[in-house]
DNA sequence: ACCACTATTGCAATAGGTTGCAATAACTAG
DNA sequence: CTAGTTATTGCAACCTATTGCAATAGTGGT
């Protein structure tokens, strides 16, 4: 069995994947994967960088980098953009879902998978948009912030 | 009359605003409001200074930065982010309105204010959500990249 | 008209991420 | 197991955007 938390079954072949497609499998990358896949599935690339460092204080931000960009082609995460529009990565697999971030109290949280297949309907039909919702944060005020007459801020 | 060609209104009295509040009004500042006043709405700041060097070729990249900062505190500019999550600036006033992206051809367009207000009205429905929906732009498919069955690419 | 005050500027230094390239090392074929 | 091929790495140079600070120059008061 596999000895990391979730997304187990896709991470275990990656080598084999790579190899596939005439790629590599180098110690760097394994390390970038095993983080990834302990973690929650929200990283940023400095975030990552970060936590490889605590495995392999040689890594270097470039390689992370660019192990980003290769898992990016295999499908096995996909980049999006936070509220201040920094990169942030999806690691998959991932139920669709969408990110909201409330600009006076600078909060941020998900809306579910349920919410976010309403909202991408609501644009299909109105605009013929195929909206990737997870792409990017949604900014905005929070119900409670909203209430109070909160003016937004620039928290981005 | 005024010789600007839209926007008038806000941007005439813009040094006396800024004295009331102890700031200042310089030709540094004038070169960013004349450019600003002029365009069609929406610049990033590596376009404004490249059209205020036009003007005057002195102009210094954190000058023009710090000027926008200024405006929009004043409530002159709103900044945004485009699809790479680059910074972009609206000019008010501005109708609400909201940026749509395909991955996949790469075109960039407007929602117009009535489907503004719509996702704007599901949003605060659903989620008590005051989504600011100019803020970013979202990101997709068009219509008929989709229904040509595109992948989304990486332009962003 | 001048002066004092201080917001603003311009520059230099910094920070963060990206890119080019020679050296390294993973992989495949024999 | 060995050797050749070439993807990948690590480093350094680079680029864009940001920040600190001394010098400059709008402003309001006299």
């Amino acid at each position: 069995m596999s000895r990391i938390r979730s997304h187990s079954e896709p991470w275990g072949s990656i080598g084999e994947r790579l190899r596939r497609r005439g790629l590599r499998w180098t110690p760097q990358r394994a390390t970038v994967i095993e983080v990834l896949a302990e973690g929650d599935g929200h990283i940023t690339a400095a975030q990552l960088v970060e936590q490889c460092r605590a495995r392999d204080p040689a890594t270097i931000p470039s390689t992370v980098h660019r192990t980003l960009d290769v898992l990016e082609e295999l499908g096995l995460v996909r980049h999006g953009h936070a509220a201040d529009g920094h990169e942030e990565f999806h690691v998959l697999p991932a139920t669709e879902h969408g990110h909201l971030h409330c600009s006076a109290c600078g909060a941020s949280w998900e809306i579910g998978e349920a919410r976010a297949i309403a909202v991408a309907d609501a644009f299909r039909a109105a605009d013929g948009f195929e909206i990737d919702i997870g792409h990017v944060t949604l900014v905005g005020l929070c119900r409670s912030c909203a209430a109070l007459g909160s003016t937004p801020g620039r928290s981005d």
